[in-house]
DNA sequence: CAAAAAAGGGATGGTCCCATCCCTATTTTT
DNA sequence: AAAAATAGGGATGGGACCATCCCTTTTTTG
Protein backbone atom coordinates (compact mmCIF):
# COMPACT_ATOMS: atom_id res chain seq x y z
CA UNK A 1 0.00 0.00 0.00
CA UNK A 2 1.49 3.06 -0.99
CA UNK A 3 1.72 5.54 2.06
CA UNK A 4 2.16 9.71 1.39
CA UNK A 5 2.45 12.06 4.16
CA UNK A 6 1.85 16.15 3.61
CA UNK A 7 2.94 18.49 6.27
CA UNK A 8 1.71 21.90 5.76
CA UNK A 9 -0.08 24.62 7.84
CA UNK A 10 -2.72 25.70 6.02
CA UNK A 11 -5.68 23.67 6.29
CA UNK A 12 -7.28 23.83 2.89
CA UNK A 13 -3.96 23.16 0.87
CA UNK A 14 -3.39 20.40 2.68
CA UNK A 15 -6.40 18.71 2.03
CA UNK A 16 -5.93 19.99 -1.59
CA UNK A 17 -2.57 18.81 -1.61
CA UNK A 18 -3.91 15.15 -0.17
CA UNK A 19 -6.11 14.58 -2.94
CA UNK A 20 -3.78 15.82 -5.56
CA UNK A 21 -1.56 12.52 -3.76
CA UNK A 22 -4.71 10.66 -3.52
CA UNK A 23 -5.80 11.33 -6.95
CA UNK A 24 -1.94 10.42 -8.78
CA UNK A 25 -2.08 7.15 -6.31
CA UNK A 26 -5.32 4.40 -6.92
CA UNK A 27 -4.67 2.80 -3.85
CA UNK A 28 -2.92 4.80 -1.10
CA UNK A 29 -3.12 6.05 2.13
CA UNK A 30 -2.50 9.90 2.49
CA UNK A 31 -1.67 11.20 5.82
CA UNK A 32 -1.39 15.39 7.20
CA UNK A 33 0.37 17.24 8.86
CA UNK A 34 0.03 20.62 10.60
CA UNK A 35 3.16 21.36 12.52
CA UNK A 36 6.79 19.85 12.38
CA UNK A 37 6.10 17.40 15.48
CA UNK A 38 3.11 15.53 14.57
CA UNK A 39 4.92 15.04 10.98
CA UNK A 40 8.52 13.60 12.35
CA UNK A 41 6.15 11.10 14.88
CA UNK A 42 4.58 9.83 12.08
CA UNK A 43 7.75 9.32 10.30
CA UNK A 44 9.28 7.44 13.11
CA UNK A 45 6.31 5.61 13.82
CA UNK A 46 5.71 4.40 10.17
CA UNK A 47 7.45 4.22 6.61
CA UNK A 48 6.32 6.37 3.54
CA UNK A 49 7.05 6.79 0.21
CA UNK A 50 6.30 9.90 -0.83
CA UNK A 51 5.96 13.01 1.14
CA UNK A 52 4.85 16.76 0.41
CA UNK A 53 6.51 19.59 2.52
CA UNK A 54 5.45 23.42 2.90
CA UNK A 55 8.69 24.69 4.97
CA UNK A 56 6.69 27.61 6.22
CA UNK A 57 5.76 25.87 9.38
CA UNK A 58 4.27 26.95 12.75
CA UNK A 59 7.12 27.73 15.08
CA UNK A 60 9.81 28.42 12.39
CA UNK A 61 10.96 31.99 11.12
CA UNK A 62 9.35 32.16 7.29
CA UNK A 63 11.94 34.44 6.39
CA UNK A 64 14.52 32.70 7.46
CA UNK A 65 16.56 30.58 5.13
CA UNK A 66 17.94 28.74 8.25
CA UNK A 67 14.80 27.40 9.49
CA UNK A 68 13.16 26.76 5.98
CA UNK A 69 16.18 24.71 5.07
CA UNK A 70 16.28 22.86 8.64
CA UNK A 71 12.98 21.86 8.30
CA UNK A 72 13.18 20.12 5.14
CA UNK A 73 16.15 18.12 6.25
CA UNK A 74 15.16 17.13 9.13
CA UNK A 75 12.21 15.27 7.19
CA UNK A 76 14.23 13.93 4.23
CA UNK A 77 16.95 12.58 7.10
CA UNK A 78 13.54 10.92 9.16
CA UNK A 79 12.31 9.51 5.76
CA UNK A 80 15.52 8.79 3.69
CA UNK A 81 13.72 5.97 1.12
CA UNK A 82 11.17 8.53 0.36
CA UNK A 83 10.40 11.09 -2.60
CA UNK A 84 10.53 14.48 -1.31
CA UNK A 85 8.69 17.22 -3.09
CA UNK A 86 8.50 20.72 -1.35
CA UNK A 87 5.74 23.04 -2.30
CA UNK A 88 5.87 26.47 -0.88
CA UNK A 89 4.32 30.16 -1.71
CA UNK A 90 7.52 32.38 -1.92
CA UNK A 91 9.65 29.87 -4.13
CA UNK A 92 12.65 31.22 -5.99
CA UNK A 93 15.02 28.93 -8.15
CA UNK A 94 18.36 29.75 -5.55
CA UNK A 95 16.01 27.94 -2.97
CA UNK A 96 15.20 25.03 -5.14
CA UNK A 97 18.74 24.58 -6.18
CA UNK A 98 19.70 24.43 -1.56
CA UNK A 99 16.72 21.88 -1.30
CA UNK A 100 17.89 19.46 -4.64
CA UNK A 101 21.37 19.65 -2.99
CA UNK A 102 19.99 17.91 0.26
CA UNK A 103 17.90 15.44 -1.46
CA UNK A 104 14.42 16.91 -2.43
CA UNK A 105 13.24 15.14 -5.72
CA UNK A 106 11.02 18.35 -6.69
CA UNK A 107 10.42 22.07 -6.10
CA UNK A 108 6.98 23.57 -6.42
CA UNK A 109 5.40 27.46 -6.42
CA UNK A 110 1.95 27.15 -5.31
CA UNK A 111 0.90 29.42 -7.93
CA UNK A 112 0.27 27.48 -11.02
CA UNK A 113 -0.01 24.52 -8.76
CA UNK A 114 -3.26 23.36 -10.13
CA UNK A 115 -5.00 20.08 -10.00
CA UNK A 116 -3.10 17.39 -12.33
CA UNK A 117 0.08 19.22 -11.75
CA UNK A 118 0.98 16.46 -8.91
CA UNK A 119 1.04 14.26 -11.69
CA UNK A 120 3.18 15.42 -14.55
CA UNK A 121 5.49 16.10 -11.69
CA UNK A 122 5.79 12.65 -10.57
CA UNK A 123 6.15 11.73 -14.49
CA UNK A 124 9.00 14.74 -14.02
CA UNK A 125 10.77 12.39 -11.16
CA UNK A 126 10.46 9.30 -12.70
CA UNK A 127 11.92 10.22 -15.72
CA UNK A 128 14.60 13.63 -14.89
CA UNK A 129 14.68 12.82 -11.39
CA UNK A 130 13.80 16.21 -10.68
CA UNK A 131 10.90 18.51 -10.91
CA UNK A 132 11.27 22.33 -11.19
CA UNK A 133 7.65 24.31 -11.22
CA UNK A 134 8.29 28.31 -10.08
CA UNK A 135 5.50 30.33 -9.41
CA UNK A 136 4.16 32.28 -12.17
CA UNK A 137 0.60 33.70 -13.19
CA UNK A 138 -0.91 32.53 -16.39
CA UNK A 139 -4.55 33.34 -16.19
CA UNK A 140 -5.75 35.99 -18.30
CA UNK A 141 -9.16 35.14 -17.67
CA UNK A 142 -11.08 34.47 -14.09
CA UNK A 143 -12.56 31.08 -13.53
CA UNK A 144 -16.27 30.16 -13.44
CA UNK A 145 -17.85 27.72 -10.78
CA UNK A 146 -21.80 27.54 -11.08
CA UNK A 147 -23.63 25.57 -7.91
CA UNK A 148 -26.29 24.11 -10.54
CA UNK A 149 -23.67 22.21 -12.56
CA UNK A 150 -22.29 19.07 -12.25
CA UNK A 151 -18.70 18.23 -12.23
CA UNK A 152 -18.81 16.70 -15.79
CA UNK A 153 -20.81 20.18 -16.78
CA UNK A 154 -18.90 22.73 -15.01
CA UNK A 155 -15.49 21.16 -16.42
CA UNK A 156 -17.04 21.33 -20.00
CA UNK A 157 -17.83 24.94 -19.35
CA UNK A 158 -13.96 26.01 -18.07
CA UNK A 159 -12.53 24.44 -21.26
CA UNK A 160 -14.87 25.97 -23.36
CA UNK A 161 -14.14 28.92 -22.03
CA UNK A 162 -10.55 28.99 -22.16
CA UNK A 163 -10.89 28.07 -25.96
CA UNK A 164 -8.44 30.16 -28.13
CA UNK A 165 -9.49 31.75 -30.65
CA UNK A 166 -10.15 30.48 -33.66
CA UNK A 167 -10.10 26.98 -32.29
CA UNK A 168 -13.27 24.87 -33.17
CA UNK A 169 -15.61 23.73 -30.84
CA UNK A 170 -15.90 19.89 -32.25
CA UNK A 171 -11.65 20.73 -31.53
CA UNK A 172 -12.69 21.10 -27.64
CA UNK A 173 -14.69 18.08 -27.31
CA UNK A 174 -12.11 15.84 -28.28
CA UNK A 175 -9.70 17.46 -26.10
CA UNK A 176 -12.03 16.82 -23.28
CA UNK A 177 -13.09 13.68 -24.57
CA UNK A 178 -9.41 12.95 -24.05
CA UNK A 179 -8.68 14.09 -20.97
CA UNK A 180 -11.33 12.77 -19.42
CA UNK A 181 -11.13 9.18 -20.95
CA UNK A 182 -15.04 9.89 -22.57
CA UNK A 183 -16.55 9.85 -26.01
CA UNK A 184 -16.56 13.31 -27.82
CA UNK A 185 -20.15 12.94 -28.37
CA UNK A 186 -20.36 13.11 -24.49
CA UNK A 187 -18.45 15.86 -23.74
CA UNK A 188 -20.17 17.94 -26.39
CA UNK A 189 -23.74 16.61 -24.50
CA UNK A 190 -22.61 18.00 -21.10
CA UNK A 191 -21.15 21.68 -22.72
CA UNK A 192 -25.02 21.50 -24.68
CA UNK A 193 -26.25 20.66 -20.95
CA UNK A 194 -24.28 22.81 -18.80
CA UNK A 195 -25.06 25.54 -21.30
CA UNK A 196 -29.06 25.24 -21.53
CA UNK A 197 -28.59 24.91 -17.48
CA UNK A 198 -27.23 28.32 -17.46
CA UNK A 199 -29.42 30.09 -20.23
CA UNK A 200 -32.67 28.67 -18.22
CA UNK A 201 -31.54 30.37 -15.27
CA UNK A 202 -30.47 33.41 -16.96
CA UNK A 203 -26.47 33.51 -16.43
CA UNK A 204 -24.27 35.68 -17.98
CA UNK A 205 -22.25 33.28 -19.87
CA UNK A 206 -18.57 33.73 -19.43
CA UNK A 207 -16.95 35.04 -22.62
CA UNK A 208 -16.62 32.50 -25.59
CA UNK A 209 -19.97 30.87 -25.08
CA UNK B 1 -27.86 35.15 -7.96
CA UNK B 2 -26.02 35.25 -5.61
CA UNK B 3 -22.17 36.26 -7.05
CA UNK B 4 -18.73 35.48 -5.11
CA UNK B 5 -15.53 36.94 -6.35
CA UNK B 6 -12.21 34.97 -4.79
CA UNK B 7 -8.89 37.05 -5.70
CA UNK B 8 -5.91 34.37 -4.94
CA UNK B 9 -2.86 33.33 -6.60
CA UNK B 10 -2.29 30.36 -5.36
CA UNK B 11 -4.66 28.25 -7.39
CA UNK B 12 -5.59 25.06 -5.03
CA UNK B 13 -6.00 27.67 -2.66
CA UNK B 14 -8.24 28.80 -4.76
CA UNK B 15 -10.34 26.78 -5.64
CA UNK B 16 -10.68 25.23 -2.01
CA UNK B 17 -11.58 28.65 -1.14
CA UNK B 18 -14.45 28.69 -4.28
CA UNK B 19 -15.71 25.76 -2.75
CA UNK B 20 -16.13 26.88 0.79
CA UNK B 21 -18.12 29.88 -0.67
CA UNK B 22 -20.34 27.36 -2.69
CA UNK B 23 -20.83 25.56 -0.01
CA UNK B 24 -21.78 28.33 2.20
CA UNK B 25 -24.47 29.44 -0.80
CA UNK B 26 -27.38 27.36 -1.89
CA UNK B 27 -27.33 29.09 -5.36
CA UNK B 28 -24.63 31.00 -6.47
CA UNK B 29 -21.65 31.51 -8.65
CA UNK B 30 -18.12 32.27 -8.16
CA UNK B 31 -15.43 33.23 -10.20
CA UNK B 32 -12.00 32.93 -9.35
CA UNK B 33 -8.98 35.47 -10.07
CA UNK B 34 -5.13 34.77 -10.41
CA UNK B 35 -4.45 38.72 -10.50
CA UNK B 36 -5.58 42.21 -9.12
CA UNK B 37 -5.98 42.96 -13.18
CA UNK B 38 -8.52 39.72 -13.45
CA UNK B 39 -10.22 41.01 -10.86
CA UNK B 40 -10.38 44.29 -11.30
CA UNK B 41 -11.76 43.74 -14.90
CA UNK B 42 -14.66 41.80 -13.49
CA UNK B 43 -15.30 43.83 -10.50
CA UNK B 44 -16.08 46.43 -13.53
CA UNK B 45 -17.93 44.52 -15.41
CA UNK B 46 -20.96 43.35 -12.92
CA UNK B 47 -22.20 43.21 -9.71
CA UNK B 48 -20.83 41.05 -6.64
CA UNK B 49 -21.96 40.20 -2.99
CA UNK B 50 -18.97 38.92 -1.59
CA UNK B 51 -15.16 39.14 -2.21
CA UNK B 52 -12.86 36.81 -0.88
CA UNK B 53 -8.60 38.49 -1.23
CA UNK B 54 -5.92 37.26 0.00
CA UNK B 55 -3.53 40.71 -0.32
CA UNK B 56 -0.08 38.67 -1.62
CA UNK B 57 -0.66 39.02 -5.19
CA UNK B 58 1.75 38.61 -7.97
CA UNK B 59 3.11 41.72 -9.05
CA UNK B 60 3.23 43.24 -5.00
CA UNK B 61 5.89 42.61 -2.46
CA UNK B 62 4.31 40.26 -0.09
CA UNK B 63 6.32 42.17 3.04
CA UNK B 64 5.31 45.48 1.98
CA UNK B 65 2.58 46.49 3.70
CA UNK B 66 1.80 49.07 1.60
CA UNK B 67 1.10 47.13 -1.08
CA UNK B 68 -1.13 44.35 0.77
CA UNK B 69 -3.15 47.34 1.75
CA UNK B 70 -3.74 48.95 -1.61
CA UNK B 71 -4.52 45.76 -3.29
CA UNK B 72 -7.82 45.47 -0.94
CA UNK B 73 -8.22 48.77 -1.11
CA UNK B 74 -8.57 49.42 -4.72
CA UNK B 75 -10.66 46.40 -4.62
CA UNK B 76 -13.04 47.77 -1.95
CA UNK B 77 -13.34 50.65 -3.86
CA UNK B 78 -14.21 48.64 -6.88
CA UNK B 79 -16.78 46.61 -5.25
CA UNK B 80 -18.30 49.23 -2.40
CA UNK B 81 -21.66 47.36 -1.81
CA UNK B 82 -19.87 43.59 -1.25
CA UNK B 83 -18.58 42.25 2.13
CA UNK B 84 -15.10 41.48 1.90
CA UNK B 85 -13.03 38.90 3.55
CA UNK B 86 -9.13 39.32 3.36
CA UNK B 87 -7.71 35.81 3.91
CA UNK B 88 -3.57 35.76 4.40
CA UNK B 89 -0.75 33.21 4.85
CA UNK B 90 1.26 35.49 7.14
CA UNK B 91 -1.53 37.37 9.92
CA UNK B 92 -1.25 39.19 12.59
CA UNK B 93 -3.37 41.40 14.80
CA UNK B 94 -1.96 44.85 13.83
CA UNK B 95 -2.87 44.08 9.89
CA UNK B 96 -6.18 43.00 10.73
CA UNK B 97 -7.30 46.24 12.15
CA UNK B 98 -5.79 48.03 9.52
CA UNK B 99 -8.09 45.87 6.70
CA UNK B 100 -11.55 46.23 9.42
CA UNK B 101 -10.91 49.87 9.12
CA UNK B 102 -10.75 49.91 5.30
CA UNK B 103 -13.47 48.33 5.47
CA UNK B 104 -12.63 44.52 5.57
CA UNK B 105 -15.69 42.70 6.65
CA UNK B 106 -13.06 39.95 8.08
CA UNK B 107 -9.89 39.03 8.40
CA UNK B 108 -8.67 35.07 8.11
CA UNK B 109 -5.45 33.45 9.03
CA UNK B 110 -4.73 30.48 6.57
CA UNK B 111 -4.03 28.19 8.82
CA UNK B 112 -6.50 26.70 11.09
CA UNK B 113 -9.03 28.21 8.07
CA UNK B 114 -10.65 24.11 7.47
CA UNK B 115 -13.55 23.71 5.51
CA UNK B 116 -16.81 25.11 7.07
CA UNK B 117 -15.38 27.64 8.78
CA UNK B 118 -16.30 29.87 6.43
CA UNK B 119 -19.42 29.63 7.28
CA UNK B 120 -19.02 30.33 10.82
CA UNK B 121 -17.21 33.38 9.48
CA UNK B 122 -20.38 34.70 7.67
CA UNK B 123 -22.57 33.96 11.13
CA UNK B 124 -19.81 36.34 13.04
CA UNK B 125 -20.18 38.97 10.19
CA UNK B 126 -24.17 39.22 10.19
CA UNK B 127 -24.18 38.94 13.71
CA UNK B 128 -21.24 40.59 14.83
CA UNK B 129 -20.40 42.73 11.33
CA UNK B 130 -16.73 41.83 11.71
CA UNK B 131 -15.15 38.18 12.01
CA UNK B 132 -11.35 37.92 12.69
CA UNK B 133 -9.92 34.11 12.71
CA UNK B 134 -5.89 34.61 13.52
CA UNK B 135 -3.63 31.38 12.36
CA UNK B 136 -2.94 29.05 15.23
CA UNK B 137 -1.71 25.34 14.95
CA UNK B 138 -4.46 22.94 16.62
CA UNK B 139 -3.66 19.84 15.55
CA UNK B 140 -2.74 17.05 17.55
CA UNK B 141 -2.87 14.16 15.59
CA UNK B 142 -2.84 13.87 11.74
CA UNK B 143 -5.49 13.28 9.73
CA UNK B 144 -5.87 9.84 7.65
CA UNK B 145 -7.30 10.02 4.18
CA UNK B 146 -8.09 6.09 2.76
CA UNK B 147 -8.53 6.28 -1.25
CA UNK B 148 -11.07 2.91 -0.51
CA UNK B 149 -13.15 4.72 1.66
CA UNK B 150 -16.28 7.18 0.54
CA UNK B 151 -16.59 10.68 1.85
CA UNK B 152 -18.88 9.95 4.31
CA UNK B 153 -16.93 6.64 5.60
CA UNK B 154 -13.84 8.83 5.63
CA UNK B 155 -16.00 11.41 7.81
CA UNK B 156 -16.59 8.86 9.96
CA UNK B 157 -13.27 7.62 10.62
CA UNK B 158 -12.15 11.21 10.81
CA UNK B 159 -14.35 12.44 13.82
CA UNK B 160 -14.12 8.90 15.54
CA UNK B 161 -10.12 9.44 15.51
CA UNK B 162 -10.41 12.66 16.49
CA UNK B 163 -12.32 11.32 19.68
CA UNK B 164 -11.29 12.86 23.16
CA UNK B 165 -10.75 10.02 25.59
CA UNK B 166 -13.43 8.96 27.84
CA UNK B 167 -16.17 9.70 25.09
CA UNK B 168 -18.29 6.99 23.83
CA UNK B 169 -18.57 6.25 20.16
CA UNK B 170 -22.42 6.54 20.16
CA UNK B 171 -21.74 10.12 21.47
CA UNK B 172 -19.99 10.46 18.39
CA UNK B 173 -22.29 8.52 16.36
CA UNK B 174 -24.55 11.39 17.27
CA UNK B 175 -22.17 13.93 16.75
CA UNK B 176 -21.52 12.76 13.46
CA UNK B 177 -25.96 12.62 12.60
CA UNK B 178 -25.96 16.02 14.11
CA UNK B 179 -23.44 17.57 11.92
CA UNK B 180 -24.56 15.39 8.59
CA UNK B 181 -28.17 15.93 9.45
CA UNK B 182 -28.95 11.77 9.06
CA UNK B 183 -29.76 9.26 11.76
CA UNK B 184 -27.26 8.26 14.35
CA UNK B 185 -27.62 4.61 12.95
CA UNK B 186 -26.58 5.29 9.54
CA UNK B 187 -23.32 7.32 10.72
CA UNK B 188 -22.95 4.09 12.74
CA UNK B 189 -23.27 2.45 9.84
CA UNK B 190 -20.79 4.26 7.90
CA UNK B 191 -18.04 3.89 10.75
CA UNK B 192 -18.53 -0.28 11.13
CA UNK B 193 -18.20 -0.08 6.62
CA UNK B 194 -15.29 1.96 6.83
CA UNK B 195 -13.77 0.03 9.60
CA UNK B 196 -14.24 -2.82 8.17
CA UNK B 197 -12.65 -2.09 5.00
CA UNK B 198 -9.63 -0.56 6.62
CA UNK B 199 -9.02 -4.14 8.08
CA UNK B 200 -9.80 -6.02 5.18
CA UNK B 201 -7.51 -4.46 3.41
CA UNK B 202 -4.60 -4.84 6.69
CA UNK B 203 -4.40 -1.38 7.23
CA UNK B 204 -2.77 -0.31 10.46
CA UNK B 205 -5.69 1.69 11.55
CA UNK B 206 -5.15 5.32 13.24
CA UNK B 207 -5.52 5.12 17.03
CA UNK B 208 -8.66 5.51 18.63
CA UNK B 209 -9.69 2.68 16.46
C1' DC C 1 -24.89 26.05 -52.85
C1' DA C 2 -23.13 22.22 -50.21
C1' DA C 3 -20.89 20.72 -46.23
C1' DA C 4 -19.56 21.23 -41.79
C1' DA C 5 -20.32 23.11 -37.36
C1' DA C 6 -23.22 24.30 -33.85
C1' DA C 7 -27.57 24.62 -31.02
C1' DG C 8 -31.08 22.07 -28.67
C1' DG C 9 -33.34 18.33 -27.12
C1' DG C 10 -35.07 13.07 -25.61
C1' DA C 11 -34.21 8.46 -23.89
C1' DT C 12 -31.43 4.77 -21.71
C1' DG C 13 -28.63 1.66 -18.68
C1' DG C 14 -25.16 1.49 -15.34
C1' DT C 15 -22.72 2.64 -11.19
C1' DC C 16 -21.72 4.55 -6.99
C1' DC C 17 -23.06 6.47 -2.97
C1' DC C 18 -26.59 7.78 0.44
C1' DA C 19 -29.71 6.59 3.98
C1' DT C 20 -32.37 3.51 6.28
C1' DC C 21 -33.87 -0.74 8.76
C1' DC C 22 -32.87 -5.19 10.10
C1' DC C 23 -30.32 -8.96 12.46
C1' DT C 24 -26.85 -11.53 15.88
C1' DA C 25 -22.68 -12.18 18.88
C1' DT C 26 -19.31 -10.28 22.02
C1' DT C 27 -17.50 -7.12 25.24
C1' DT C 28 -17.73 -3.66 28.65
C1' DT C 29 -20.13 -1.12 32.31
C1' DT C 30 -23.06 -0.56 36.01
C1' DA D 1 -26.51 -10.54 36.55
C1' DA D 2 -28.55 -7.04 33.87
C1' DA D 3 -27.92 -3.31 30.83
C1' DA D 4 -25.45 -0.84 27.66
C1' DA D 5 -22.04 -0.43 24.28
C1' DT D 6 -19.46 -2.34 20.62
C1' DA D 7 -18.30 -5.39 16.63
C1' DG D 8 -19.92 -7.52 12.49
C1' DG D 9 -22.86 -8.48 9.20
C1' DG D 10 -27.13 -8.46 5.15
C1' DA D 11 -30.72 -6.21 2.45
C1' DT D 12 -33.18 -2.31 0.45
C1' DG D 13 -34.78 1.82 -2.28
C1' DG D 14 -33.64 6.21 -3.95
C1' DG D 15 -30.93 9.70 -6.23
C1' DA D 16 -27.25 11.81 -8.66
C1' DC D 17 -24.18 11.52 -11.99
C1' DC D 18 -21.85 9.14 -15.85
C1' DA D 19 -21.71 7.67 -20.52
C1' DT D 20 -23.78 6.58 -24.58
C1' DC D 21 -26.78 6.76 -28.75
C1' DC D 22 -30.36 8.96 -31.02
C1' DC D 23 -32.93 12.82 -33.21
C1' DT D 24 -34.00 17.78 -35.63
C1' DT D 25 -33.10 22.58 -36.83
C1' DT D 26 -30.24 26.59 -37.51
C1' DT D 27 -26.01 28.82 -38.45
C1' DT D 28 -21.58 29.25 -40.24
C1' DT D 29 -18.01 28.16 -43.36
C1' DG D 30 -15.68 26.71 -47.56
Amino acid sequence: MFRALVVEDQTLMRLALMNEVQASFEKCVVLGAETLNIATVELQNGHFDLVVIDPGLPGFDPTSQGDRVAVVDRIIEASPSAIHIVVTGSDNRCEADGFRRIGAAAYLGKTGLAPGVFNDVLDDISTKGFSLRLSRAVMTKPDYRFSVLTPREQEAIDMMAHRAPGVKRKEIFSLMADRLAIDAGSAEKYYKQARAKLMRQGHPLPQGL
